[in-house]
DNA sequence: CCCTGCCATTGCGTAAAACGCGATATTTGC
DNA sequence: GCAAATATCGCGTTTTACGCAATGGCAGGG
């Protein structure tokens, strides 16, 4: 850049003396960086010798030039250290509908407030796909059940406690448990039940009937909790969900909660992401923002 | 440029070592090469650990201004190297209406085909005026009478002989000297006279007329000669011209040359240029071209 | 769970380049 | 012709850039 001032300096000028001491550099200098760009573009710039300077016709044209190219260079200077200072960017954020639609909407939007500059993507699905996502660096961050043990790479930020629930169709079926508060293995052999296909979700449930001493049968396994509350509420069967789906779906009237004992265990549903990534400045504003528990 | 160009390869690559080696330098020399651009533009431009290399928002923009400015400064490279070769630019050249018509005409449309990139300026006036302007600046080049000593900043190239010559209208006139080829102090001293207001033809013409011991009747001094064959042509008296003015002016049928002895003297005309001016490429490709005499 | 390989960065000694001072050559104005 | 002006060059010094080797920290595998 200095080399393009000196030009200028020296276009307006043309008076080796005076511009050298414009950019407060001894006229030698500034005569060698002349020199020098004229020797970089191939081309002479000014027409000269111990008495006269003028600008040849090229050198007009690299005066366009230069002029341009250095009020390019300021702006985008200042338009990049505004940015720096605005923080902005791009955070993905993987999590289950339910989750955006209840906690996680009220913590963007403020979050919106204060960094309006940054944009944020958030792709719903599966939350037993959600660590996996970020682990190989789909989604900046995501909302996921606690695993039982949390890979070092991961950091996890505890926002709520989830309790699962037993819910089943309003209406009646032959095969509905009579007294799920006190449960036998009669009871729940034949019973349909409709499990996510994987999941902490799952693995608690498949716990809770290996203690009953019951092997259940699957009606049907899906990803996504939400599809579980639309086939239970068509009456397909039995399902396992948090009860914090429940409270958010539009078939709530549909469905009810059974009140098996023992209860199904709660979990800890939380924010994770790459503990690497906590040095950019965007995913730790983010990060920062969401309240522990 | 380098670190421009240097951050354009990180960027593609994302991968240090890889980078610096299509660039041609250490790993180190890369590190600190895209550091100083950070520093210089107050924004990260990676966000990189030990492991991992990535564009930041702010990087990308940085990318794309990189790619433009980069093409720009080859795109401007090679124009000025082309132009450099094709010897592009502007000279002006004063002359006479006569010259512009005659000689110098040919030779400015020879030298147009040699090198069609140079544009030439014509400017026409008094001859008189043609080597001040050239000293002062104002023109590069000029077609002028060779004076009796060449200043020395100047340099001069004789083109052609002109000789002067007395026109007279080709009506009768009561004042028109009756035998021209032996001039007489009676015969030519109410001869009404139309002269260069300056310049070596007034100059010559009034050495004559003082050989003759005669103090001329001035009817009117005129700026340019090609004015004064107009004037003769009207019938208000007798100029003195260049021969060549004559026969390139669309009076020639209204004037007629007067055998007058003695003959008055030849004068060179030719070419001048500042000395220092010579330097120029544009200034010596014309100048080359012409052929002395 | 440690261990090895990978990789961006940093310290340091050296090489290159930039810088300023004084000298030089050349030109202009008096 | 002489003196002031001025772009450029040579040279010694300072600043900067470079590569090598070492460091520290992060992933993947036995």
């Amino acid at each position: 850049m200095r080399p393009l001032k000196h030009f200028l300096t020296l276009a307006d000028s043309l008076h080796f003396g005076r511009a050298s001491e414009a950019c407060h550099v001894s006229p030698s200098t500034l005569s060698r960086s002349i020199r020098q760009l004229e020797e970089n573009l191939g081309a002479k710039l000014f027409e000269r010798d111990n008495r006269h300077v003028a600008l040849t016709r090229q050198g007009e044209t690299f005066q366009a030039y230069a002029r341009e190219a250095l009020e390019q260079w300021e702006q985008l200077r200042l338009s990049l250290q505004s940015e720096a200072l605005h923080l902005t960017g791009e955070i993905s954020v993987y999590c289950s509908v339910t989750a955006s639609y209840s906690f996680l909407y009220a913590l963007l939007s403020e979050f919106r407030i204060h960094h309006p500059g940054i944009e944020l993507k958030l792709h719903t699905g599966d939350p037993a796909e959600a660590m996996a996502r970020v682990l190989a660096g789909e989604e900046d961050m995501a909302i996921t059940p606690r695993p039982r043990r949390t890979p070092e790479a991961l950091a996890f930020k505890s926002l709520t406690r989830a309790p699962l629930v037993f819910i089943a169709p309003q209406q009646a079926a032959a095969w509905m448990p009579s007294t799920p508060e006190s449960p036998s293995t009669e009871q729940w052999c034949e019973v349909p039940m409709i499990l996510s296909e994987a999941g902490l979700s799952r693995e608690f449930a498949d716990t809770w009937f290996k203690a009953l001493g019951v092997t259940p049968r699957i009606y049907a396994q899906v990803a996504g909790h939400e599809a579980i509350v639309s086939m239970v509420g068509l009456g397909f069967g039995i399902g396992v969900v948090p009860k914090i789906v429940l409270d958010n779906s539009p078939l709530q009237e549909r469905v009810r909660v059974l009140p098996v004992k023992p209860e199904l265990p709660h979990y800890d549903v939380g924010l994770c992401v790459l503990e690497r990534r906590l040095k950019s400045p965007l995913i730790r504003a983010l990060w920062d923002e969401v309240i522990e528990r």
